[in-house]
RNA sequence: GCGGGCGUAGCUCAGUGGUAGAGCGUCAGCCUUCCAAGCUGAACGUCGAGGGUUCGAAUCCCUUCGCCCGCUCCA
């Protein structure tokens, strides 16, 4: 095996070449931030999200007990990509991550605006007349440097933030820069998608597109509380597409502007939450591991700390070392520990009571039963990004050995591979293509509804093979003369090249076992 | 947003002022009893888009869009 290292350029071509990934409004020129799926590509992911639907809703950790020793139980739900614009208020996206940034001409710095603080004359910025003022940021280089030259300037210094100073900053000098005057004015960052539902265009109806899909989750915990029998513990999953306006779009469809989201919701009581956490975090790491991504390109990274959210307990990231962030990871989920925060702000902004009762909980009472316990659960949350996800896969699989007859190959776990199988006529005589499309037809019926099913007997074997190798496909059958006397077709395996005899009763036997469905 | 690179056939690329090319892929035919991705032939181009200079622009200039890399950002 001769491995050349992975170049997401051979990549991007294989996957515009084959129906993986288009750019969207190709035709256009495209639009920056925006891809779409050919028909591999489509495919691929929605047995992806289908993995994760059947993982994760259906048959939660397939089968695995949680800690309480209880079967997992989840529900599945559907909400809008538009919702009320006060969720987002209570979700802490408008505002709380709004943050509007100053630029530096002179270094091309990007600061938060909040962030920079400016050393004055201790008598205020009037103080210092024509002369220069010195901006810096906390705990950065810039904060110790700016401090000397404001106190060489000024004598006693006082700091104050930016935001005091009245505009346009000519006197200001940027914490990295030289020049006075090279900050450029607060500019927002947009990172949610606005829109107007309604006839008539009134700002005041501005509604947003959802950032993430787990809000709607949240929104609709008490009804699915009320309407389903799960009781805590319990999870709810939603899929859907989710918008960020990002700043650079960059790295393929790694970081788009519409993409698409798997996150469940898992509720617990607060004295199990931790336990939780720590369960679905080593889950999802396995069920990455289960789909192909075994090896050392996936790692679990626990956050520190000090990068946590100002309410979370404890956040891990399964991370993919992609071609393009090598030799560092990139995020494909996120699995987080979100406290009772996001019940508590909707039930704070909604003024709806979102608590639930525990009828498990409380002192025993004389009766048998139990005194209840209302509480707002906590919540853990294993986010993950599909297309992130579709395209860790394809990375994964693509193999460059150039001893092979087909250099280029996608070694796709056959769980997610779009095309599933292929039927292969060795020659396009002789009886062979009708024995092809007989068995074709048996093996569409029972698995045409999870991938593409091939039947072609064109061109030569070699040819055929190696366009299945391109595509992912994990195993090609192919029938030659001695299938006519004795009913056996060979198996081809694609990772390996080599093939083995079996009965033609046995191709849908072998496929069952091998697709892992 | 800034800086750098790039944009020509489905893919990879050549073509620096004078008739738009190659390899691969695709399709057809041939051959072929398992890697033959072989042989022959065919189809396929707004040279990213718009404007300008010029007798003449893929080529020079301006504008713009997109992709890649670095910085920045990333709920």
């Amino acid at each position: 095996m001769t491995a050349a290292p992975k170049s997401m350029d051979a990549i991007m071509a294989l996957c515009k070449r084959r129906g993986f990934v288009f750019q969207a409004s190709d035709i256009y020129g495209g639009i920056n931030g925006f891809w779409d799926y050919g028909p591999l590509g489509a495919q691929l992911k929605k047995n992806l999200r289908e993995a994760w639907w059947q993982d994760m809703i259906m048959n939660p950790c397939w089968g695995r007990k949680g800690p309480n020793g209880q079967r997992v139980q989840c529900v599945p739900l559907e909400t809008c990509i538009i919702q009320h614009p006060k969720v987002w208020e209570a979700s802490g996206h408008v505002g709380g991550f709004n943050d509007p940034m100053v630029d530096c001409k002179e270094t091309k710095g990007r600061y938060r605006y909040d962030h920079v603080m400016v050393y004055v004359p201790a008598g205020g910025a009037a103080a210092a007349g024509d002369k220069p003022i010195f901006a810096y940021v906390g705990d950065q280089p810039s904060e110790t440097k700016q401090k000397k030259k404001a106190e060489k300037t000024f004598g006693e210094v006082a700091s104050v933030a930016l935001s005091t100073i009245p505009q346009p900053w000519t006197r200001v000098i940027g914490p990295d820069a030289e020049k006075p005057g090279t900050l450029t004015e607060p500019r927002m960052f947009n990172l949610m998608f606005d829109t107007i539902p309604g006839a008539i265009r009134d700002e005041a109806n501005k509604a947003y597109l959802r950032p993430e899909t787990a809000q709607g989750v949240f929104l609709h915990f008490k009804n699915v509380v009320d309407s389903s029998r799960v009781r805590i513990p319990f999870g709810i999953g939603n899929t859907g597409r989710s918008f960020r306006n990002e700043v650079t779009p960059r790295n393929f469809t790694f970081r788009s502007r519409e993409f698409e989201q798997a996150e469940l919701e898992f509720f617990c009581h607060p004295d199990e939450s931790k336990a939780w956490y720590e369960f679905w975090r080593d889950f999802r790491m396995d069920w990455w591991k289960s789909i192909g991504l075994a090896g050392e390109n996936l790692i679990l990274r626990e956050h520190d700390k000090d990068e946590l959210s100002h309410y979370s307990v404890g956040t891990s990231d399964v991370e993919y070392r992609f071609p393009f962030t090598a030799p560092g990871f990139g995020e494909l989920e996120g699995i987080a520990h979100r406290g009772n925060y996001d019940l508590t702000q909707h039930q704070t902004h909604s003024k709806v009571k979102l608590e639930y009762y525990d009828t498990t909980r409380g002192e025993l009472l004389p009766n048998g039963g139990r005194k209840g316990e209302r509480y707002i659960p906590h919540c853990i949350e294993p986010a993950a990004g599909l297309d992130r996800g579709a395209l860790a896969l394809i990375c994964e699989a693509y193999t460059r050995d150039d001893t092979r007859p087909s250099p280029e190959f996608l070694k796709l776990h056959p769980r997610v591979a779009p095309i599933k199988a292929a039927i292969f006529a060795l020659m396009d005589k002789d009886g062979m293509p009708e024995v092809a499309d007989k068995l074709a037809d048996e093996v569409f019926a029972k698995f045409g509804r999870y991938g593409f099913i091939e039947n072609d007997a064109k061109q030569s074997i070699g040819k055929r093979y190696a366009r299945m190798d391109e595509a992912g496909c994990p195993f090609c059958f192919t029938i030659d003369s001695d299938t006519l006397k004795d009913q056996t077709v060979t198996v081809r395996d694609r990772d390996t090249g080599q093939q083995q005899r079996i009965g033609i009763d046995k191709v849908c036997g072998f496929l069952t076992e091998k697709l892992g469905l």
